[in-house]
DNA sequence: ATAGAATTGTTCGATATGGAACAATAAGAA
DNA sequence: TTCTTATTGTTCCATATCGAACAATTCTAT
């Protein structure tokens, strides 16, 4: 049986099922793109899953690891090894924070931030095909919406 | 440092970064309500992290574990496992399917059927939580925008 | 100044998930 | 029929993530 080519019914079932919860479309959306994501590019290792990470990093360089764990909502013991991977690959790389010998800043490489670069490039695209069916208006609301929600779930 | 009182800021940076990207916001939204959900619901053991297949479960009764793992997205093997604890807990059964020796099927038990029922209410209590600021319809259009989106990756 | 508390990065063990391979079974072709 | 191919559930191994515990360092209250 093949996932591509045999389709899953996702709008049907009764009001008050599975599919009718903000939660349960939310994960549904997150693992098939993420997952759509990752099979097509194929040729940059493992910086499409940490776009994320790598894309704050550009945001806010120097950012200590315990403050980016909680920017990409990951464990700060999670961070340790996938720091050691994207610094491996020479995408970003780990300095002493001055004034606090407790702290790491992180700063992409040249080689992560045209990395970063390319990839932001690529989802664009892939957030093309994602929402094709929807106007430009509802992806801006759409977007809206998670911010808000995310907001509503940082602040709890 | 404590994750909730500690806030992240989510909306600003740079057109073009990380926070403008549909996939991260997703992503981000669901770690962080998937999080919260289950934090929230200590007393129901593992049914509130497969809340979605119990329901998909008793959506459609006697489906096989193959197709019970596409329509949750998650790999054929992983499910074994799933299946193997949710089983152990009472919350559904597998039974030989009739006409076909290689499948089985899977039914919710009178427990898990009731378990679905609460988790779905307290489903729709997390979901009032989530999406605080926004109106009915704001939350409507979201869900159609998901259900969307969900169509397009499964159609790829 | 100093003792106690908090923060940071790390290691370690536990759990979740995916992919490849396998045996049993079914479906299809000859 | 018989041979070949496909499907299903499972096992096994690799990877991802988390929480607890820890040493080093910094902060804070006295």
């Amino acid at each position: 049986m093949n996932r591509k080519t045999d389709k899953v019914a996702t709008t049907e079932g009764p009001p008050g099922s599975a599919n009718s919860v903000l939660g349960y479309k939310l994960r549904l959306t997150q693992i098939l793109a993420f997952r759509a994501f990752e099979e097509r590019l194929t040729d940059y290792g493992r910086a499409p899953r940490y776009l994320g990470l790598l894309a704050a990093i550009r945001d806010e360089p120097g950012l200590s690891q315990n403050r980016l764990a909680q920017v990409v909502a990951l464990g700060r013991s999670s961070l340790v090894n996938i720091l050691d991977q994207l610094e491996a690959d020479d995408l970003l790389e780990r300095k002493p924070a001055p004034g606090d010998r407790r702290r790491n800043g992180v700063w992409l490489t040249h080689k992560g931030s045209q990395t970063v670069d390319a990839l932001l490039q690529e989802a664009l695209k892939e957030e093309a095909l994602l929402t094709k069916g929807l106007t430009s208006e509802d992806v801006q609301s759409l977007k809206a919406f998670l911010d808000k929600i995310i907001d509503n779930l940082r602040s709890q």
